[in-house]
DNA sequence: AATTAGCACTCGGTTTGGTTGAGTGCTAAC
DNA sequence: GTTAGCACTCAACCAAACCGAGTGCTAATT
C-alpha cells in the first residue's frame, strides 16, 4: 500500500518546487528547476515528472501555461519529510534575549513580539493555564465598611485579587479567624481540588460567616479561570499585509479581526492542547488543516511550552501557507527551551 | 478683515458638498447639488459657485474634469460652524448598554467595542491616570520566606500589588507593625502627595526595618503609575480596512501598526490632556492636523471623560477624513456623561 | 448685474484588440 | 528513459478607441 508514492527523483523535484516558491512566491517551471537542481536533466524531463506530481496531487497549476505551485498535500509532504532539521549549535546562536521583568503578561506581550520580529509573521501566545496551580497563600482584608479584599497568591507567585461587597462590616476577631481557616484549609490546593466536601466543611467551620466564605469561593475560583484562561497576546499581526497573497483587504480584514477578537484563537489553544504531540510538540497547520476556517489561506505553526507538571500554554505563528516553516520551527523550538527556564521562577 | 468671507449661499453649498461627499465618498459635481439642495439654482450658477470656493481653499479637484471634494479646510469649516447639534432625546436615545462588569479594563475594553461596532471607526480608550488618585488601603503580607505581597487599593477600588524579595523573614510582630505604620502614615495620600519628608518620617519610625519601607513605596509608586498609565486600549481598528482611501496595504499596515504599538497613540492622550478644550472637551483633528504623523489621511475625535477632581482618561476615534463626524460627535458626548456615572463607582 | 443655456473641451475609467513571453503537453527522434 | 522541437495556451502588458461625468467659458436672458 505505502509503496512509496514518490520515488527518488520526484521527491527531490518536489522538494526544489517548494523550496524555489517559498522564495519567490512565484510560480515555477520546468526550466527553472532543470538548472536549480543538480540532476542535470531536461526541462522537458522535468515536465513530465511534474505532470505526474499533479496527478498525484502534490503541486498544481493556478492556470495552463503557468508554473507549478505547491498543493496543501505538497506542504504536507515538505514538512513532514523534506525539512532538514538544523544542527543544535546553529539555533543555540540566536538566544532570545528576554527581559527578565516583573509581570508575567509583559513577558508574554515581550515574547510575541520578539517572535513577530524573528520571523515576519504574525504571532500568539497564551498564559499557562492555571486550573492546576495550587493556592499559596489567601488573604481577606477588610478594605471599607462594605468591601473585602481577597487576594490569592499561586504557586508561582502569580497574585489575583477580587472585590467583594458585603452588608455589614466584618470585626476584627472575625477577620483573623476567618483568615486562619481558609488558609490552613485551602492552601496546597488547586482550584480543581476544591470538591464541595471542602466547602461544605469550611462552611461548616464558619458558623455564622458561612455566606462569605462561598462568596470568598467563588472570587477565588473566578479570578483564577475567567481572568488569566483567555488571555491571549498577539503581536506582528500588520504582517500579513506584506504578504500579497493575504492582503486583500477583504481577506486581511477578516483575518484582523480574527486577532483582534482573541477569542477565535482559543481554538488554537485547545487543540493543542488536547492533540497527541508526537515528539516535538510543535504542530503544523496547512491551509485548511487548521481549526479556524478564516485561516484557510494560512499556514499556523503552533508549540506547547510547559512550566512544570502539567501547566501548558501556547505560542502560535499565523502566516502565508508559503512561510519559511524551517525557520519558524527552529524559533519555536528555541523558545520552548527558554521560557521554561524563565517563566519557572517569575516574580508575579 | 473677518467680513465673511463665505456669504449664505457659498454656506449652503459647501455645507450640501460636504455632506454629500460624506455619504457617497464620490467627488460631487454641479449638477448633483444643483438638484440636491433647495436654493433652485441651475447647475452653471453652482459651478460658478464652486469655482470661487475652491480658489478659497474649501474644496478641490483631484483632476480637471471631476467633481469636488472637500479640503482640509473645508472639513474644518464644516465641524466648527455646520455641524447641527442634536437635540438631546435623539441622542438620549441610544444610550450605551455597558454591562457593569468588575475589572476596570473589562470595561474599557467594552466600551472600546461598543463605540466602535456603533460608529464602524477604530476607536482607543485610556484607563484615567492615577497619579492622583488617593490610596485607600495598604497592606503587606508575607507569601513564603523570601516574598512579601505589597496590595494597595486606592479610591474608586482600584486594586494594585506588587511582590517584593526580601533576605530574611519579617516576623509576625514586625509586620503588624509595620502594616499599622504605613496605613496611618499614607491612607489619604495620593502618590504625588508623598515627597521625601514623609519618607524620611516613614523611615526613622520603621527603625531597623527602613529599608523594606523604601522598597514598599517603590513598588507602590511603580504599580500606580507604571502600569495604568499607558494602557491604551484599542478597538475596530480592522474597520479601517472599510474605506478604501486609507485600506491600500502600505498606508494601513502602517496605521494598523500603530494601533498594535499602542505607545504610538499616546500623544493623542497627552495633547488632549494638557489643551484648553473650550466648551464640550471634544477635538477634532483633520488630516494634518493630527498630533500623529501616520494618521495624515484620517480624522481623530477625541475627549476627555473624568471622574472626579481632575482624574481624566481619553477616548478617541480614528477614521477616515470623510467620517460621520456628527454621530461620532455624538456618540462621544454621550459616552462622556456615562463613563462618569459607571466609573464612579466601580468594583475594582 | 446675476442667472442660465449651450457648447467645446478634458480626462479618468472602461473596453477592445493585439502582442509578448513564460510555460505547458505532446510527439517523434535519440 | 530522455530529449529536442513545436504547436498551443493564457495571464500580463500596452495602446487605441470610446464613453460620460463634469468642467470653464461665452453669449443670451432676466
Amino acid at each position: 500500500m505505502i509503496e512509496k508514492e514518490l520515488d527518488e527523483r520526484k521527491t527531490k523535484i518536489l522538494n526544489a518546487i517548494i523550496k524555489n516558491y517559498l522564495e519567490t512566491g512565484e510560480p515555477v517551471g520546468s526550466r527553472t528547476i532543470s538548472k536549480y537542481t543538480d540532476l542535470n536533466l531536461s526541462s522537458a524531463t522535468i515536465r513530465n515528472e511534474m505532470a505526474d506530481l499533479e496527478e498525484l496531487g502534490y503541486i498544481l497549476q493556478p492556470h495552463t501555461s503557468a508554473g507549478r505551485i505547491p498543493s496543501d498535500k505538497g506542504y504536507r509532504f515538505y514538512v513532514d519529510h523534506l525539512i532538514e532539521t538544523k544542527d543544535q549549535q546553529v539555533s543555540q546562536m540566536k538566544e532570545f534575549v528576554i527581559e527578565h521583568t516583573e509581570k508575567m503578561e509583559q513577558v508574554l506581550q515581550q515574547v510575541a513580539k520578539l517572535l513577530a520580529n524573528n520571523t515576519n509573521y504574525a504571532t500568539m501566545i497564551t498564559g499557562p493555564q492555571l486550573h492546576h496551580n495550587k493556592i499559596k497563600f489567601l488573604q481577606l482584608s477588610s478594605v471599607d465598611d462594605s468591601h473585602l479584599l481577597a487576594v490569592v497568591v499561586l504557586e508561582g507567585n502569580l497574585v489575583k485579587n477580587k472585590m467583594l461587597e458585603i452588608e455589614q462590616p466584618l470585626d476584627n476577631e472575625s477577620m483573623l479567624k476567618l483568615n486562619m481557616l481558609l488558609n490552613t484549609n485551602l492552601t496546597g490546593l488547586s482550584i480543581e481540588q476544591i470538591n464541595l466536601g471542602t466547602i461544605a466543611a469550611l462552611k461548616e467551620k464558619a458558623g455564622n460567616h458561612s455566606n462569605i466564605i462561598s462568596e470568598v469561593l467563588d472570587a477565588v475560583a473566578e479570578a483564577i479561570t475567567e481572568d488569566e484562561d483567555l488571555e491571549i497576546y498577539t503581536s506582528g499581526t500588520t504582517n500579513i499585509l506584506k504578504y500579497p497573497e493575504l492582503s486583500d483587504s477583504q481577506r486581511a480584514g477578516e483575518l484582523l479581526s480574527a486577532f483582534e477578537e482573541k477569542n477565535q484563537l482559543i481554538s488554537l489553544v485547545t487543540e493543542n492542547l488536547s492533540d497527541g504531540e508526537e515528539n516535538t510538540g510543535i504542530q503544523v497547520y496547512i491551509g485548511n488543516e487548521s481549526p479556524i476556517q478564516t485561516m484557510k489561506d494560512c499556514s499556523v505553526v503552533t508549540a506547547t511550552y510547559e512550566l512544570g507538571e502539567g501547566v501548558k500554554g501556547t505560542i502560535g505563528i499565523i502566516g502565508p501557507k508559503r512561510m519559511d516553516y524551517e525557520n519558524v520551527m527552529d524559533n519555536l523550538k528555541m523558545l520552548k527551551s527558554q521560557l521554561d527556564g524563565i517563566l519557572n521562577k517569575p516574580k508575579n
